[in-house]
DNA sequence: CGGAAGCTTGATATAAGTCAAGATCCGTGG
DNA sequence: CCACGGATCTTGACTTATATCAAGCTTCCG
C-alpha cells in the first residue's frame, strides 16, 4: 500500500482541477490514436505501455510504477501512439494537460518533474533497446526484473520484499522471449535463490545477486554463507 | 548534397549566436557524462547514437539524419547518457541551449520544432524495441532500411536513389544481429532486387518491396514485370 | 463444479551465432 | 607507382539459444 504523501502527491491541495481516477484490473488508461486531455501520476497499481504486432504478438514498450508520470509526453504531444493497461488496481491523480504547459502559473513544480519523467522513459527505451538488442535472455530478465525492483524500493523505500503483479507472459512481452522460455529462466533463478514466484506474481529475494547476473549473465559467488 | 534551404535551415538569419559545425568521419560529437552547451541540427551528414557493453559489443540506439536535431532531449537534461559520433562528414549549425528554453523570445519556432523532434524520437524508440524484441532478422533489418530511406526521403524529396552510408557492421549493431547474418540477409534482399549494397554503401532500388518485407517478413509478389 | 488462465516439462525444430578461411577493396608510406 | 596492412565482405560448416509443439497440472473464478 502507497501512501499518497509518501511520494509527494497531495490531491486537492491547491492544486486546482487535479482529480483522482481508479481503473481496475485489465482496464485500458488509453488506446492508440486517443486525444489525451491530462497526464496522471500513479499513485498506486501497475500500468503497461504496449504495442500490437499485425501476428496479433505483443511488446510491451515500458511499465509505469507508482511515483510516475503516465505519459510524460503527452504534454508535448497529447495523441497516445500506444495502449496502456492497468495491470492491477490502478489509481491515480490526473492532471489537465494545460495546466502543465511552460507558463502556467501554479504547476511549475509539477510541470519540471513531468519533464524530469519523460527523461527517465527516454533513457528506459534506450535501455531496453541495448537489452533486447545485444544480452541474452538471462540477463535481460535479470535486467527488467532488478530495474523494477530499483524503481519499486526508490518509490517507497520501506523493507518489504517488493512484490510483482507480472505473469510469466507479460515478462515475456516484455523481454521478447516466449513465455516457456521465460518459464526456464525463472525456473533457474529460483534455484539459486535469487527470487521466488508463483502465479502473476514475482517476488525478488537477492537484488544483489540479480543486478550481478543482469550484468554479467551467470551467477556470481554467493556471498551469503 | 543537401541545400541548407531546402530544410529551412538558414544559419545566421537573424538567430543570435547560432554556429556552424563540422566533424569529420569517426569524429566523436558527444561522450557520456559530457555536459552539453547546444543542440545541433544536422545539415549533412550522418551521426550515430550508440553505448558500448562490457563485453565490448556495440547497440546502435539511433541514427541523426540531416533536418534532425541531434539531440532533442539535450534541452530538458543537458548531459549526454550515450556517445555521439559523425558516420560521414558532417556540418551541423549548433545552438546554445539557453536560447531554446521556454519563453526565451527570438527562437520560439526553432523551440517547438526541437520539442517535435524529440516526440519523432521517442517514437523511433519505441519501434526499435518492438522491432528487437518481436521481429525475425529479415523484418528488423528491412524495418530499419525502409525507415531510414523514408526519413531521408522526407529530408530532401529528390528523387536520387538514397545512399546510405552504413557498413554491414554498423547495420548488424543497429538491428541486434551478427554482422555475418546480416551479409546473408543482405545477400537475400540483394538477390530479390530490393537493394544494392557495396562496401559500406547502401541503396535501396525497390522501396515498396522493402517495407512489404519489413512487416511481413517474407517478399510478396513483384508488380513490376 | 467446470473451465479458463496460468504454469511446468519434455522432445524436437529453427533462427541466429560462432569459427574458419579467403577474397576484395582502400588508404598510406616507401 | 607499387606494396603492404587493415577493414570489409563473402561463404561454408558447425553449434547454440530460443521457438515450437505437445501434454498435463494447478489455481482461481464464475
Amino acid at each position: 500500500m502507497i501512501e499518497a504523501k509518501a511520494i509527494g502527491v497531495e490531491p486537492g491541495e491547491g492544486v486546482p482541477s487535479a482529480a483522482e481516477r481508479t481503473y481496475h484490473r485489465r482496464q485500458h488508461l488509453a488506446f492508440p490514436g486517443d486525444r489525451m486531455q491530462e497526464v496522471h501520476r500513479v499513485i498506486e497499481g501497475w500500468l503497461l505501455r504496449y504495442v500490437r504486432l499485425p501476428s496479433g504478438q505483443r511488446q510491451i514498450t515500458g511499465v509505469y510504477l507508482p511515483g510516475d508520470f503516465c505519459e510524460p509526453q503527452w504534454v508535448i504531444d497529447p495523441v497516445s501512439p500506444e495502449w496502456i493497461v492497468a495491470l492491477s488496481p490502478t489509481r491515480t491523480v490526473a492532471y489537465p494537460l494545460e495546466t502543465l504547459l511552460p507558463g502556467h502559473n501554479g504547476n511549475q513544480e509539477t510541470s519540471r518533474e513531468v519533464l524530469a519523467d519523460l527523461m527517465r522513459l527516454l533513457g528506459r527505451q534506450s535501455a531496453m533497446v541495448i537489452s533486447l538488442g545485444r544480452k541474452s535472455g538471462l540477463e535481460r530478465l535479470s535486467s527488467v526484473l532488478i530495474d523494477l525492483y530499483d524503481r519499486l524500493e526508490m518509490g517507497h523505500g520501506n523493507g518489504q520484499p517488493a512484490f510483482m503483479p507480472l505473469t510469466q507472459g507479460d515478462l515475456a512481452d516484455m523481454v521478447g522471449l516466449t513465455p516457456i522460455h521465460v518459464n526456464r529462466i525463472l525456473k533457474e533463478l529460483r534455484e539459486h535463490k535469487v527470487l521466488e514466484a508463483n502465479r502473476g506474481a514475482v517476488a525478488v529475494s537477492d537484488p544483489e545477486m540479480l543486478r550481478f547476473v543482469s550484468v554479467h549473465g551467470y551467477f556470481g559467488t554467493s556471498r551469503a554463507g
